[in-house]
DNA sequence: ATATCGTGAGAATGATCATTCTCATCAAGG
DNA sequence: CCTTGATGAGAATGATCATTCTCACGATAT
């Protein structure tokens, strides 16, 4: 009765979607094979497919999964920022070159899921919008913690700025687009009050 | 002596980049077989292989491709645009929003080629960079023909409020980040004033 | 001790390609 | 009319997977 064997399924479970975002994230979904995921976790096939029996549901679980990572991450590196003295929205920003400069950095896994067409489904489509949406809301409460008067297009702005940086960072490989995305955004702030 | 085959090569070649175009965007590279290029392009294998010796080659070819009609699309847009008496930068997102109106739109093809890794060598990650740089600069033109005193970091940041509004677009489907992105650029450049 | 069940290892199955190769055809030159 | 060279059609080759299946082991329940 007990789970006696080589890994509890929690724990195994938990290498799964450790191993598959590390790889996902780097390579890419089409560029990983399932049998690489199992190599990285160190569980065999047949408990990896009991417990996520296609590379769909393996793929949902881990957008979901690291939907949920990011955000707290970024939450956390924000309120540092925020901790040393720094505005919230210029946080924000400085939170996400820390993540550019991050050894691996290949831009927003979301984003580049959606790029995917061939290896996505309707239902990660619905989790790529629910994390940006998410990403929006959290912009505009950010904004509201110092500003009581924003127009109701800044969330959407923000957003805006921030994923072109994300893309541009990934491509160009340079500090320039998200040092130029937090002066913009500290411009028009400041413009509005 | 002359190409008196079923096409010329040059017909071949274009009708293979075009239907490269309509494959590559709407699938993805990677969901994309050699085998659908040669139905959509109506040649041969052979002839296809003997122009382009390698998918990776084709890939080449096509990003190089769309970046020139890319650009000349996007120029042309907003001189229209502009000749119905909007100011360049408003006029560049008047453009961007009748892009991401039409049928089939899938966000930019150069950020998603980006994002499909293992489909993408060192040579295309060069094309992909140049098409981001050239789209830069162009908005820093752009902008001087009617500013003449415009900080450094503003084509920076308009080309990231773009990405971010081309990316946004693609996933929520709304035009929602479009209109927000043409509003915070207005503001900043207003501000600037 | 023995019948069972869950499991790890990894082989087998079936698809889907990228790329190459074969064969039959057809035009131009002799 | 016959030889030579390209070419189109599409079969053959070799990889690479996702997914399933087989076998044998070790622990449990009886």
């Amino acid at each position: 009765m007990s789970p006696a064997a080589t890994m509890t399924a929690d724990a195994a479970a938990a290498a799964i979607l450790a191993a598959a975002d590390r790889l996902f994230y780097e390579r890419g979904i089409a560029g990983v094979a399932i049998s690489e995921v199992r190599d990285g976790a160190g569980v065999s096939l047949r408990r990896l497919y009991s417990l996520y029996p296609t590379k769909r549901e393996l793929v949902a679980a881990w957008l979901t999964d690291r939907h949920g990572r990011w955000m707290t991450w970024f939450a956390d590196a924000v309120d540092h920022s925020i901790a040393q003295g720094n505005d919230p929205v210029p946080a924000a920003f400085d939170a996400l070159a820390e993540w550019f400069r991050s050894p691996g950095y290949r831009g927003c896994a979301f984003i580049n899921a959606m790029a995917e067409t061939a290896e996505i489904d309707e239902s990660h489509r619905a989790l790529v919008r629910d994390h940006k949406r998410s990403l929006t809301v959290y912009l505009g409460a950010l904004t509201a913690r110092t500003h009581s008067h924003i127009p109701p297009w800044w969330p959407d702005a923000v957003a805006a700025l921030i994923d072109g940086a994300i893309v541009q960072s990934a491509i160009l490989r340079s500090e320039t687009p998200i040092t130029a995305a937090r002066t913009a955004a500290s411009q028009i702030l400041e413009s509005l009050s």
